[in-house]
Formats: C-alpha cells, structure tokens, sequence
DNA sequence: TTAATACGATACCAAATGGTATCACAATGG
DNA sequence: CCATTGTGATACCATTTGGTATCGTATTAA
C-alpha cells in the first residue's frame, strides 16, 4: 500500500538521508565509509540506508564481506513526476532543472 | 536550527499533506471546506496545515471569521534547489532520469 | 585454524508523529 | 443580545521514528 512515491519521499524527509544521498552522487561506499562520514553508529546508517532502499533511492552490491551502496537516480523521478503537477504555478524552476539535465545528457 | 529545506520536505514526505497542496493548486480553502476532502477531523487537518504553513508551502489570510488556505508556490524552491545539486554529479546516469521525467510529460 | 573485519538482526529506548476529543473564543446573523 | 459558525489550542493516545547496545554470521588475512 506504501507507494513507490510516498517511499521515495519519506526517504528524503530526513536529512541525514539527504545527506548520504549527496554524499553518493559523488562516490559509491560501504556502510563503515558512509559511517565514518557522520557521528552515529553503523547500525543508525544501516537504518537509514535500508529506508533508503526501500525508496528506490539506492541499490546494494554485495561484494565480498563488503556491501557497495549505490545511488540510483531513478529512484528520484516519482518525486520529480509528483512535482510536475505543479507546472502551472511556479516560476520554471522546473523547467531550469529539466533544461540542466538535457543539456548534460548531451 | 531547522532549516526551510528540511521544513519542506518534512512538510511533504506526508501523504495528506501533498494531497492538500494538490488541492490548494485548485482553488483556496479554508479549513472547514478542506476537511471535507478527508476522513478525519479538522483538528487534523489544521494540523497538516500548520506543518505545511512551517514548511512554508502554504499562507494563511483571515478574512473575518475565515482562514483561507492559499498555496505557496515558491515554498517548493528549497526542495527544488536541494535536487539541482545533483546537477553537477550526473553523467550518464542522466540520460535514464531524463527519459522518467519526459515520459511523464507526456 | 584462528583472529579480525564487515555486516545483519534484534531488543530496547526517548521523542516525534498523526490522530481524536474537548473546550475556548471571535465573528456573524437573527 | 444570543445562538451559530469557523477556528485555535490543548490534553491525551497509539504508532512510528531515529537512535544505541549487543549478539550472531560470513568473509578475509595471518
């Protein structure tokens, strides 16, 4: 019944979250690297990273003993589509944003 | 302490709460004509909304006995702002969110 | 084989969250 | 004036959330 949307915004609601999701973009990690980023226990990011997951947000590769978490920036576009509802009202903050993306895409 | 950003996004990350900002998208309301969109109370629902007001999505004008809820468009920029940083990190993993976000567009 | 490493899982806790019920109060209309 | 309407505020409740501590397990290294 929780949808793939309301997972992916809950996901980012919090932002140690946001955080590890930035902290991603630029660079795949393990949960003791992404633990030594913040001053919480590894079994707090665990959690985080698992809310993560369950948003779409990220993907897991086991690789030995070690897990490689991963951005998965698909997981972001059911929040993108919830805000293109909006496409009337605002200012092209959108539109700035679709434009970015296609320009880099190139 | 707590920033605008995450304001908005805790603001979001609940379903009532994205619904009411869909519907203010419509048309103003006050809490009585808001009330009768959901099934619950308008002590509740005067609870979303003062998230939604911290999170700085909506605004409130009394007019008389009234409140008229009125979205606020611009709210959304901080979380808009938050998803541009990724502006810079995207490569090739772009050209899939581009495909989302156009598919919705459709 | 044995010890260290990387992680999962669980129990537990305080605080936040989403809801109700209830009372108080200002504005409106007869 | 007085009843009604529209709302705010508060106390209270169950559940969720974000965190720790702890133990168990699989993989690697010596």
């Amino acid at each position: 019944m929780t949808s793939q949307t309301q997972n992916a915004f809950r996901a980012l609601a919090d932002p140690t979250r946001r955080d590890i999701v930035h902290i991603l973009a630029r660079q795949d990690m393990t949960i003791a690297q992404l633990t030594d980023q913040f001053d919480m226990t590894r079994a707090a990011v665990k959690k985080h990273l698992t809310v993560l997951s369950d948003g779409g947000l990220i993907t897991v590769e086991t690789r030995g003993r070690e897990r490689i978490n991963r951005l998965e920036p698909m997981g972001m576009a059911p929040v993108l589509d919830w805000f293109s509802y909006f496409d009337q009202f605002w200012d092209d903050r959108l539109a700035n944003l679709k434009e970015a993306i296609e320009r880099k895409a190139k």
